[in-house]
DNA sequence: CAATCTTGTGAAAACTGAATCATATGTCAA
DNA sequence: TTGACATATGATTCAGTTTTCACAAGATTG
């Protein structure tokens, strides 16, 4: 029952643009370097607006979180669309993943600090993302797209290596073409490195 | 020139018990939730002492960084030693990661924290990380001992995916065996996943 | 065009915690 | 014992912050 929903089309407009604003101050300067009132500022809108909406900082920033979530999913669902087989869908997950980073610096970088203000948000996020992970890999083990193998280990090491090249090769430099990247790291999953 | 070095082993003494109540501090609680005042109550000294030794909380945050920074490769040095070649030395290091984040968890977060709290020096503490890695991949390829390949984009996907196995494995749950866990990790990347 | 509901306002209250500084205490060498 | 220097103290200052609140304005309904 905590933040309070408009009941108007303006209300609802009042609020995105709340969100939208926290994505952007929240994004470049960090959860704690932003204040309400810079969150408002950039909204265009009265301080104690923001508590029209939101009963906290902490509120506006896991709802953010919430919808980030939803996005990289969607972002990447899309793109994965179509694959062959698991392999190529990792590949294309890959790409859309770091492309993801590359083009949405600041809800990559909220998601991460989430881990530090929202820990609980941000492992249900990862969680989540696991199981989908997870049941992928099994499927494709069934249907010997794959070989067998521990399915949760595989899902957060393909993780975590995910989230580190978009970090890498999203945010810290975008000089290489994420479709190299994911060739490169996707090759060395599916082939292994043993000669 | 910033930080006042001790100039008497009582001053060293004292300085220490600062680092130490700071690690156990931050690690619990955050940077953002410790205050300058739970590090002295921690260290048993005056609020004003810790202006004795350092400029301010990030300051000695950045100090404990560096010092987690040696820590992990100190660790990780000793239990890879001895490998017979570099996948052995991968699995070994693995292991060792996935140990140093149960066994030091608030270490752990703390460079994690970093990233959003002290940016350049988490930077600086990957970079050296990927340098090292990089460097032994390469080695290893002209040994003949791994595949060639993309020794960059190799060593993010490794940092990344020991990172997160840490994570998952290390401090959110420490129900399976480090070794369990980095075997199946290293057979993936050793072997692959194509049938 | 009231009456009523929702939405918007910004000054001010209440609070937080980093950093300072004048002063006190400990240590040691001459 | 004295002087000189390093170390330790914590109340106070200072620069914010979040949150509240009494009121104003806008929208909608009968």
């Amino acid at each position: 029952m905590s933040s309070k929903s408009p009941k108007t089309a303006r209300g609802q407009r009042t609020r995105n643009k709340l969100l939208e604003a926290a994505e952007l101050a929240f994004g470049e300067d960090g959860f704690h370097a932003t204040s309400i009132g810079d969150i408002t500022r950039r909204a265009s809108v009265a301080l104690g607006t923001f508590y029209v909406y939101f009963d906290s900082k902490d509120e506006i920033f896991r709802a953010l979180v919430a919808h980030m979530g939803h996005m990289v999913r969607a972002w990447i669902a899309e793109r994965v669309e179509g694959a062959t087989d698991r392999i190529d869908a990792e590949r294309k997950g890959l790409i859309a993943y770091i492309e993801f980073a590359r083009s949405h610096q600041n809800l990559y970088r909220i998601i991460e600090e989430a881990q530090f203000v929202a820990p609980d948000a941000h492992k249900a996020h990862y969680q989540r993302f696991a199981e989908g992970y997870k049941r992928n890999l099994g499927d494709a083990a069934e249907r010997g797209e794959i070989t067998e193998g521990d399915v949760s280990t595989r899902a957060w090491a393909l993780i975590g290596m995910s989230v580190f090249l978009g970090l890498r090769f999203g945010v810290w430099g975008t000089e290489r073409p994420a479709e190299e990247i994911a060739d490169a790291a996707i090759a060395m999953i599916s082939e292994g490195i043993r000669p």
